[in-house]
RNA sequence: GUCCCCAUCGUCUAGUCAGGUCCAGGACAUCGGCCUUUCACGCCGACAACACCGGUUCAAAUCCGGUUGGGGACGCCA
């Protein structure tokens, strides 16, 4: 059998999107599988629309993805003498037409259709232009486009889907479409028969919103004398009110950049993507990159659409709350040198990474990371949340602030008598530093709560957080003792 | 309007092809409980679905037909 391959042709009309990304991991996913290649090709013929910036935003997003592919990008537009070569060899052949209705003529037809709920396609007007009518029309200079022309066969029209099975249609339905324009530019439907045949694309996993154009497709290689590849369509990833989703009408949370921009893990994107719409057949759900190409198939990709659960506006969830799931869930368990790495990124964009983190400070930063990172959901919740133990700017809740410190006045003393006590201790470990806590209150004949949640919300600024005496040692004597004594400030400012 | 596709908990899904082991399993979310100095994590538990109607069969979530619902396509966009 020859080598499988496969591409991803995103048109760089906006960011690269979720449905976009899915698509772009679903290929992936098969050619690594199978042994076989990726193409990246972008398809730029529509140069209204397309743009620089959103090659790049595509470009960046499969990076940061981690889906790289083994050839491009290659751009369509590039090969534009390919496609005029085919729309050429169709026209010879009679495999094409030209037709000569003006676009305006058209759309008050389409229109009319639709307004008296009359079937849409195209009436073939131009199918059946004796050789004079064409070339009195092209001698009055009227511009014409290249239609294909649908064989008039009887039966169905069809191909094997490897997801939806066999997919059929009568030939009368298929409209006599446009392969190219009226000022010579080719169209989608051919360039892209055209390129996926010199790019030797043997399997086409894409939308189902291409299905029809799949079987236009399966006529272009008839016509063009080659052989048809393996298509598979996938459902569609619908948004909450099962729509399609969209650049257009969902902005910023379909796009793969947000999930990049705040703080997600790339896998655990791509974990969750996978398995919006395909199952291994068990209850796996989380697979590491070699797990997921050895699992992965076509045939176990579910044929309904699935929806893509996200909250707008939700304090609690900023997204499907299963996205952030396996998002905190490799947080948690991931190696920790891994997440070490990750988490550097964000304390330099924030101005907290300390190069001994890197050497001789390297045991406490991944040990510090290892202890606060069960509460956290993403990876800007280290230089949020977690302000307290990269630097001292960090804020402090209103919430526990009211609730663990203003609330006693008497911790203006009994912090900085703590931190006295702190100071003198010449065993700084778990065992004696909660002693010495336990013991003041006991003096003081309070909870030893009122003392460790106050120590708590001033030394870290949070209502919650990991072991209050792990915290003690993780911070240091020094940085404790400074806090504690610190603690009249937020009764001053009142 | 026409064509194509789909249909299991709120969401992602297992089970459907090879009908019985399914008064339907897992996960997220939600709600309780345990643990705890806090909050999480973790663990335990609860809630919650075979769209509907017929047919085939000893037996249907599973096969067949129809209905309804949903999605997609119908561009000189990709």
């Amino acid at each position: 059998m020859t080598e499988t391959r496969l591409r991803f042709p995103p048109s760089p009309t906006g960011y690269l999107h979720i449905g976009g990304a899915r698509t772009a991991l679903y290929n992936w996913l098969y050619a690594k599988k199978t042994g076989g290649k990726l193409v990246l090709r972008i398809e730029d013929t529509d140069t209204g629309r397309s743009s620089a910036e959103s090659i790049k935003g595509i470009i960046d997003g499969l990076k940061w993805l981690g889906i790289d592919y083994d050839e491009g990008p290659y751009f369509q537009t590039d090969f534009e003498a390919d496609h005029v070569a085919a729309a050429q060899k169709l026209l010879a052949s009679g495999a094409a037409y030209k037709c000569f209705c003006t676009k305006e003529e058209l759309d008050s037809k389409r229109e009319a259709a639709l307004a008296a709920k009359q079937p849409l396609g195209y009436d073939r007007t131009c199918r059946h232009l004796a050789a004079e009518e064409i070339a009195a029309k092209e001698a009055a200079g009227i511009p014409s486009v290249i239609r294909f022309k649908v064989p008039e066969r009887n039966g169905l029209l069809g191909y094997d889907d490897k997801i939806f099975g066999r997919i059929e249609a009568a030939y009368t339905e298929i409209d006599d479409f446009v392969i190219v324009r009226s000022n010579g530019k080719p169209l989608y439907l051919l360039c892209n028969v055209v390129d996926d045949i010199r790019d030797r694309i043997t399997h086409i996993i894409r939308g189902q919103d291409h299905m029809t154009n799949t079987l236009k497709q399966v006529l272009l290689y008839e016509a063009l004398g080659e052989q048809l590849p393996v298509f598979g369509h996938m459902p569609l990833t619908l948004d909450t009110k099962k729509a399609k989703i969209s650049k257009r009408s969902h902005g910023e949370i379909v796009a793969v950049q947000f999930y990049r921009d705040n703080g997600f893990i790339p896998w655990a994107f791509n974990n969750f993507l996978a398995l919006l719409g395909w199952s291994a057949g068990n209850d796996q759900e989380f697979f590491s990159k070699e797990e997921l190409i050895r699992d992965f198939s076509l045939e176990r990709i579910n044929k309904s659409s699935a929806i893509f659960n996200y909250k707008k506006d939700d304090p609690k969830f900023i997204t499907d709350p299963k996205a952030i799931y396996f998002n905190e869930h490799y947080l948690r368990t991931m190696e920790i040198g891994e997440l070490g790495d990750m988490v550097r990124k964000e304390l330099e964009a924030e101005n907290l990474w300390q190069e001994c983190y890197a050497s001789d400070r390297k045991k406490w930063y991944l040990d510090t990371l290892a202890l606060i990172r069960d509460r956290f959901h993403t990876l800007k919740d280290f230089t949020s949340l977690g302000r307290a133990y990269f630097a001292d700017d960090f804020m402090v809740e209103p919430k526990p602030l009211e609730k663990n410190v203003l609330k006693f006045a008497e911790l203006q003393t009994w912090l900085p008598e703590l931190a006295a006590r702190y100071e003198n201790l010449s065993e700084f470990t778990l065992e004696e530093t909660e002693r010495v806590v336990r013991e003041l209150a006991e003096e003081l004949s309070i909870k030893p709560g009122i003392l460790i949640n106050g120590m708590r919300t001033v030394v870290t600024g949070q209502l919650a957080g990991p072991s209050m005496f792990d915290i003690v040692l993780t911070l240091g004597k020094e940085i404790i003792v400074r806090r504690l004594r610190n603690v009249g400030k937020f009764f001053n400012r009142q």
